[in-house]
DNA sequence: TGCGATTGAATCGTGTGCGATTTAAATTGC
DNA sequence: GCAATTTAAATCGCACACGATTCAATCGCA
């Protein structure tokens, strides 16, 4: 018979949970700053780059408007973007920091390092461990469609 | 100053994004079961135990019964699963397997194997990412309270 | 024995996530 | 130059996910 699979031995279940823990490690240190994980995301992307329309957030973080309209909206109501449409293409929707937006970034520069330091691990396994979860990612992205 | 850090180096955002994909990927092979991917993993909790409470299944997905209890709700209204009282301790709500939830085990089985197709690794190397994983879920837990 | 503390589920409110659909704007074909 | 198609956001419905709270059952201990 095949073997039977249990939950301490899925490698979905893992990346699943270990995706949560990850949440309530950022929750307390993003509290202050009014941010969710999500829209720390959000904020990460913008402060690389200013002025991305949704869509291009949206191939950034590898989410839907559907999930992203009404959180940009959320993130707009507290004041940290404006959202304003593009004038050269009018379909597209451009998110810009707010001055109070970009002050966040200095606030924020410990959140990666916290996070970096409760894994536990050096900065060279992180980005090793980064990249395979990459390479990962991609593999099941591109095998997603060929079924089985 | 300290480095600016994008998207692209962060590792809570590829498990973060990783997650997404495993859900993706799973979707289209646990739709034909009547399942969604949380739900699966509850299936594979009592395919391995069955008759846990929902703090029993609660610890091994890490969840908590704000977000069991409804879904374990809608498994009962597919008929997958009943939910009854302990009788030793009334607090305790059991939940075993009908026999169409136990008959899904078979037509599940070629669900994980699939999901490790997909990933483009052997055995071998899925088992050591998955247990650089659970280490770093663990270091995650066990820091998150000690802030920073 | 009795009662305060703890525990197990459930409930409520908020915030993701996504597929399907809609609407409006831009692009393509002919 | 205009109809058909495509594209970008937004909307809608559904399903997580969690913190805070509530309620009932059990436990602990004087």
């Amino acid at each position: 018979m095949t073997q039977k699979i249990g939950l301490e031995h899925l490698l979905c279940f893992e990346v699943y949970a270990a995706s949560h823990a990850f949440n309530k490690l950022y929750k307390p240190l993003l509290e202050p700053l009014g941010l969710t994980y999500p829209q720390y995301l959000v904020m990460v992307a913008l402060w690389g780059r200013d002025g991305q329309s949704v869509s291009e957030i949206g191939a950034a973080l590898e989410l839907e408007s559907s999930t992203l309209t009404p959180l940009i909206k959320r993130m707009e109501q507290a004041g940290l973007v404006q959202r304003q449409r593009d004038a050269e293409d009018e379909r597209r929707v451009r998110v810009s920091l707010t001055d109070r937006g970009r002050a966040l970034e200095a606030q924020a520069a410990h959140v990666p390092v916290c996070a970096g330091q409760a894994t536990g691990l050096e900065f060279e396994q992180i980005e090793a461990l980064r990249q395979q979860i990459a390479d990962l990612r991609k593999a099941l992205l591109a095998r997603g469609d060929s079924a089985c």
